[in-house]
DNA sequence: TTCAAGTATGAATCCCTTT
DNA sequence: CAAAGGGATTCATACTTGA
């Protein structure tokens, strides 16, 4: 496939017309939201946002294989001290396009920006919904899993004599392995709710999300090999994800600058990274 | 008037008609989800939702003061593998009567139902959706101001990878009881993310949302004297929260066994608080 | 009295069986 | 064939118990 591992620069409803049915396995995006970002995309008025996304959001439909997942990372703006309601117009108009909601977790941003206002806080989270074509789909729980709460810290902190003796009865190893033995052993799955501070780096490109967020839904909803896309690429983040995780990545955007922070940021991510070597062939099998 | 500080039984829409128009400074509530608490409330197919909830609503906006809000507490339960549709067409609907919708914070329950499924993660958060009659509207941040501790410092620094995903401890809403404690340390406004445990205690009454979280509301958006109604006020937690804090209650709900449950427990409360008697004066200056 | 360990229980959801 | 009902799954919290 021509586009596997790309950039490419143009929008993402022309260029994915270029793509065949179902080649997708997982579409994870944050698409400009409405009047944000006016310099860089020419700013989408609120009114006129569903309107806009509706058209892609089919062609998005097309291209995913029936058990795969759209994220679609995006919060209202306000708009005359109100919430605009364009997102859940969104919600309802690709319901009517036949795409199901699924679910919808919140990402909980633990450092947002600063300020302060007279009729509201600020604003700590944004909304990672889900879609899919089909009931059911693609899911692999054990890969995201946590490490079970508090009561395992305490665990950890005062180990009995009694546990460390049988331990030691046990295996006659140093307890330390068995500790981390029993500690892999007792996780958990997570919830919908996910905590993760945003990415203050690069004031070039501004960071959107943090690569752990793309990270967390591609290991959740993909295995290796398969295809991540994301139709508004902007600096990259989502790719850089994929690569890490030895998934292929198709990233898109409509501006010429993004697109060549994204080669540069993952061009150096591949020299970086000492699992290179291993993804590399397994991308070239793939590909050939 | 007639219905201050006292619990009625009843459909609250009937109930409602009773009270002058503009006579309530914040309306906290927390319906019964659709098809949820069958038993009691007899269970409204999620289908039906809108239009049950719809002239309650307009009720509400005829009793609410121009400055005051409305605090709805709600959940879109999972429906044949998806998120049914009936709270952002409650939102929109609202809209076309003449509600603002100002904002949206989100509860994040620390305790969870347990669970799984080969689709979804367990659910744990709720929203609080704020609607206005009007775009100003009475709002006192400083009452809920947070507590900068350590964590705001060494947490956000270097961030474990637990901490990553897990929650933070003591973030939370700075209503907890321990606050005096932190009364040297800077404060500073919350966000729009709540941090509360669902009260899994007390088995007499299952309390579905913690004190605090009413608590956390009518500090935002009240005066002492003011009125707090709760038109499905269950085992009535917001009343208690509106007492302790020296507000003027009204709870309404449908069922006789709750109300009388409400009746009890704020009696209780009013016995055992020792704030209770400067709270009562203010309650007779008002009442007269 | 304090602290650690044990235990009961929630606004749940899926899936399969029965009516 | 739709609607209703029961079993299995699962974890943070706070109350209870015991040393």
């Amino acid at each position: 496939m021509e586009f596997l591992n790309k950039f490419i620069l143009g929008d993402c409803e022309k260029v994915l017309e270029g793509l065949p049915d179902e080649s997708v396995d997982l579409i994870f995006t944050s698409p400009p939201y409405a009047d944000q970002r006016k310099s860089i995309y020419g700013g989408i008025k609120p009114d006129k946002y569903v309107e806009w996304f509706l058209p892609k959001a089919k062609q998005f439909k097309r291209v995913l294989k029936p058990g795969g997942s759209f994220i679609l990372n995006i919060k209202e703006r306000v708009v005359n001290g109100e919430r605009h309601t364009y997102v859940i117009d969104l919600i309802l108009k690709m319901r009517q396009q036949g795409w199901l909601w699924t679910e919808e977790y919140v990402w909980h941003k633990k450092n947002s920006y600063p300020g302060k206002w007279p009729n509201r806080f600020r604003d700590n989270w944004e909304r990672l919904i889900q879609f899919n074509k089909q009931k059911k789909f693609k899911m692999f729980q054990e890969t995201v899993m946590v490490p079970v709460g508090d009561w395992a810290k305490n665990r950890l902190a005062n180990l009995s004599e009694t546990d460390k003796i049988r331990d030691e009865s046990k295996v006659g190893s140093g307890f330390g392995k068995n500790v981390s033995n029993w500690k892999n052993r007792k996780m958990v799955y997570p919830t919908n709710v996910l905590h993760m501070a945003t990415e203050c780096a690069n004031r070039k490109h501004s960071a959107v999300f943090p690569v752990t967020l793309p990270a967390w839904f591609i290991k959740l909803f993909t295995e290796q090999g398969d295809v991540v896309l994301d139709p508004f690429v902007g600096s990259g983040t989502t790719a850089v994800a994929a690569i890490e995780l030895g998934r292929n990545y198709i990233g898109i955007d409509i501006n010429a600058e993004y697109i060549e922070i994204s080669r540069k940021r993952t061009s150096q991510i591949q020299i970086r990274l000492p699992n290179v070597a291993e993804s590399q062939t397994e991308f070239e099998t793939i590909l050939n």
